[in-house]
RNA sequence: CGGGGUGUAGCGCAGUUGGUAGCGCACCUGGUUUGGGACCAGGGUGUCGGGGGUUCGAGUCCCUUCACCCCGACCA
């Protein structure tokens, strides 16, 4: 039977989860480092796991009307310049080019941080009407943002993601809009990843520079620390007036546009490897898994029934939708196990002599690290499929467990210094003072998440600074350290 | 940018007082194996981060430079 005194170079989680996670995404052949501090390479692994993200997230961005686009890399220095807190926050990490084609540029070119202003120069050419409204569009890129501490999926110089931009007529369409895609991102990253999301507003300190409101989904990782993990952002007119983005409206007047922006990035790899991973490496979500299941077949060599078996079941699988991939290479079958449970296979099947005699199929589930044996159905498929949906709806149950036993309600600040660093959430009261949340990080590194939906009081005074709160003031928020 | 550290085979490392550049894993060949990281036999694939210096002789000593990692300030 599997024992964790197996896995070998893979650093003690509970120990050190930072050194643990670093050699999970280099063994598992997830990601590789580039030759350019703070880039990654995606391996093949771990790019079959995006692109099981990206045809899922896709599908339901384009549900909701958004259609695909794709614009220039690179920004006149002058756009970013636009919209003064936009300038402001990404101005220190943009990357910039001066020089090309042999001389120097007359006007220097962002590479893009984020689309916003190149998308709104455009935006401002396509808009004429009420009846061009609502415009909504989304693209899969890459985007630069020079950090000076980075980590390969959490934080690298280069991202992919998606980011969507929209149009609208009125604020309570945009606002709408902002919240639609909180949810879609928190449906995405439940049933998909398997990830439970704390889903709210961010601060004004936290939110996205230029934006009237941002808001977050964010993960609990296995550290108790929080994963910002997508965000949707209502623009209000801010960029539509820096860009001129206006449409005639019934009433024979013009206006500006309401917009939004929504993004989810590569990190999203990183909080489904710190949610699920566990001593042995990784454990994938059936539906986000390169291979969904992989076949050992054993003493092949010496049974042909075996190997006949295991094609045929391979065949059968496959045309049902399932990803399954034979390993038949020259290993020996623990070596085999041991690799597949490292890389996060949700489910093996081990198939020898003995299962082809008894007409028995021995498996391995890895989210409950369990070998077990069952009799072959006449559908297979249909078995296998049935399996992998419990394993889904194990990891997200599994995960939501750990993240309800880890959120702690404090009153003080005694409390919630103590509770965040014990490793868990901290739901508070707030005063919304940004003075409060800035002492709070620079003396503790504890930061505000985000304010759910339920702001059902906790108390009357801020429990962060201590500040009395009248009738309606103040805020229930989270507070936790962050990636 | 501040503080600390590391650069030697694909990876992880050892290398004493300056004297033939090594170990484990991986890899290659042949054979035996295969139900939890197999075994036997054979095989070295190197600009010791770069440049300069001291010396008969430098992985080792000196100067210089570069890269990367960890901790802080900034961040999806």
């Amino acid at each position: 039977m599997a024992n964790d005194e197996f896995v070998k170079e893979i650093a003690d989680i509970k120990t050190d989860f930072p050194q643990w996670y670093t050699d999970v995404v280099l063994k598992t052949e997830m990601a590789d480092y580039g030759p350019v501090k703070g880039t990654m390479v995606m391996r093949p692994y771990g790019y079959a796991v995006w692109e099981n993200i990206q045809s899922e997230m896709d599908r339901r961005i384009k549900a909701t009307g958004a259609k695909n686009t794709y614009f220039p890399i690179f920004i006149p220095y002058s756009f970013l310049a636009k919209e003064a807190d936009h300038v402001e926050g990404f101005a220190p990490e943009v990357a910039v080019v001066t020089y090309a084609g042999g001389e120097e540029l007359a006007e220097k070119l962002v590479v893009r941080p984020t689309s916003e202003t190149i998308i709104c120069n455009m935006f401002a050419k396509w808009v004429q009407s009420y009846r061009d409204l609502p415009m909504m569009i989304n693209q899969w890129c890459n985007v630069v943002r020079w950090e000076k501490t980075t980590r390969p999926f959490l934080r690298t110089s280069e991202f992919l993601w998606q980011e969507g931009h929209t149009l609208h007529a009125t604020p309570e369409e945009a606002q709408e809009e902002t919240l639609r895609m909180l949810e879609v991102y928190r449906e995405f990253s439940e049933n998909v990843l398997a990830i439970p999301m704390f889903v709210g507003r961010k601060s004004e300190k936290e939110k996205f520079a230029g934006a009237d409101a941002t808001y977050s989904i964010e993960a609990m990782m296995q550290d108790g620390k929080s994963l910002q993990a997508g965000t949707s952002h209502n623009l209000g007119q801010n960029f539509s007036k820096a860009f001129n983005i206006k449409f005639l409206d019934k009433d024979g007047t013009h206006k500006y546009c309401y917009q939004t922006s929504w993004g989810t990035s590569t990190r999203l790899m990183g909080a489904l490897i710190m949610v699920h991973g566990d001593q042995r490496g990784l454990v994938l979500p059936p539906k986000v898994a390169p291979y969904q299941v992989v076949i050992v077949p054993i003493a092949a060599s010496k049974n042909a029934g075996v190997m006949e078996w295991v094609n045929s079941a391979k065949l059968a699988l496959e045309s049902a939708g399932i990803r399954v991939y034979v390993d038949d290479r020259d290993q020996t079958p623990g070596w085999k196990f041991n690799e597949w449970e490292m890389k996060g296979v949700p489910l093996r099947i081990e198939f020898g002599p003995k299962d082809l005699e008894n007409h028995n199929l021995t498996m391995f589930r890895r989210d409950k690290n369990e070998k077990f044996t069952a009799s072959i159905s006449s559908d297979l498929p249909a078995q296998i499929s049935d399996i992998l949906a419990e394993i889904q709806q194990y990891m997200l149950e599994k995960a939501r467990a750990f993240r309800d036993s880890h959120i702690r309600v404090a009153k003080t600040r005694e409390e919630l210094v103590e509770a965040v660093n014990e490793g868990n959430f901290v739901k508070a009261m707030w005063c919304g003072e940004r003075a409060c949340e800035e002492k709070l990080k620079e003396d503790t590194a504890i930061t505000t998440r985000n304010m759910p939906a339920d702001q059902t009081p906790i108390s009357d005074t801020c429990a962060c600074c201590g500040k009395k709160l009248k009738e309606g003031e103040g805020h229930v928020i989270y507070f936790a350290k962050a990636y």
